[in-house]
DNA sequence: GAAGATAAATTGGTAAGACCACTTGACAGA
DNA sequence: TCTGTCAAGTGGTCTTACCAATTTATCTTC
């Protein structure tokens, strides 16, 4: 018989985390970071600088960035320097999602963004500031009129995605689709292969996203919900066509 | 003016990428894991044995395991050695999310939860298979005979969400739920504050639990949503009440 | 003989210094 | 003005050593 009373069970002491160097590093570099304004893009100083400002081996200081760029906070390129690749921010929590790539889970990738992508279009549609919705005007423009002049503008109906994902006021979809949909479908074969990066063709949808930001922008929930249906169909489409 | 032909910026080259040791020591890792038929739990030959079967220093070493640790592949405890966390399998994608821990985060991630539960739930009664609806009945037998035993199963309840992501057939769902959604709600503060594991109180939800399986077997969709739903609106409550 | 304290072996954590490979940008030469 | 070369800067790796935590074996003590 068990004779622990049952509270026990419920309420629990946590194990104190023995964080070593690395967290101290890592939240020391994130002070740094913060302190100096480095933003997305810009180099941090070299690892001897760092471990010799922070007083610890250059092991240790290689050990804590390689924990960075596994999270994909960070970017090294030999010979270069290292730079960052996201905002970093304190106290933020990097969670690893594994994923079996192929064919088969960029469908299931593309099942993933319409459940949120659909959300997503109503909650812009429910709380959207206006200045939310203003971004997501010019996004769709940009986007038109990269598509008018160049006939592709893959880069501009993606940030045309992402302005709907930031409208939607919850920034999990906007990582989801940022970190997860998009490595899943355009880089699940990196290396070997072929060695092209090809882009897509004629985008018929373009209408749907004008459709979409107009719905958005009257507040009709049903509208936008079903133009994004029609532009995920396309994408659909051209899933099953090439991959 | 731009006189290169537009062809060029619809195929380009990928970039080689300059893949040092890392790559190459995960790679043989993996394939040392499959061999050997290691599993979850189960500990890894230490540093500096790998360091010399692989012929690499061992600092080469720590950051390869360094870089899985960030993903959540492995734990290492110091003094013991290093320990499988998830299945390694050759080839698949780890992708870091980063999230802003605090209130905000957990009602945002239980939005998203939301949103594919629902999905989730209807694509179960589309394509689950006899197998997979049958473990779904066993989980919610198992968590009905724990809450009337114990007057709570935390345990189970999550064991039953996760048979319903298992049937769903799309194995991002059930990735999300487990690494994202889950870390979010219970673990999001860590460290400092309280030190306590907390289990919520008496669960009025058990009905819509079974009414939830009842309708994904009877292939009802509309009816499995809205027990979704409600489930959702209970766990929405009581994050309310005391986040 | 069994339980607890103690010591030794194992294993991850950190440090220091050196050398190699790649990138970049300045500089000299055409 | 362009091009090729070279040197400085920076990440990548190796070697060796020592520290700290854990685990296991041993020994003492009852």
């Amino acid at each position: 018989m068990n004779v622990t009373p049952m509270r026990s069970e419920r309420v629990s002491l946590r194990p104190l985390k023995a964080e070593g160097y690395l967290g101290r590093i890592q939240r020391s570099l994130t002070a740094y970071i913060e302190a100096t304004g480095l933003g997305v893009g810009d180099r941090l100083p070299n690892e001897r600088t760092l471990a010799a400002q922070l007083g610890v081996s250059r092991p240790t200081i290689r050990e804590a960035l390689q924990t960075w760029q596994a999270m994909g906070l960070v970017e090294t390129r030999m010979g270069s320097g290292t730079y960052l690749r996201q905002e970093i921010r304190a106290g933020a929590l990097h969670v690893p999602v594994t994923i079996d790539p192929g064919r088969e889970a960029v469908l299931h990738s593309l099942e993933l963004r319409r459940a949120i992508e659909t959300d997503a279009a109503r909650l812009a549609v429910a709380r959207g500031s206006p200045d939310e919705i203003e971004r997501l005007r010019v996004a769709l423009e940009t986007m038109e009129a990269t598509y008018a002049a160049h006939g592709f503008a893959i880069r501009e109906d993606r940030a045309f995605h992402e302005a709907l994902y930031m409208a939607s006021g919850n920034p999990l979809y906007l990582q989801i689709f940022r970190q997860l949909i998009t490595r899943v479908t355009e880089g699940f074969n990196e290396s070997d292969e072929n060695p092209f990066v090809t882009e897509p063709f004629a985008d018929s949808s373009q209408p749907d996203h004008r459709d979409l930001y107009e719905a958005v922008a009257a507040r009709d929930a049903d509208r936008a919900v079903a133009a994004v249906t029609r532009i995920l169909d396309f994408v659909e489409r051209e899933l099953r066509r090439d991959v």
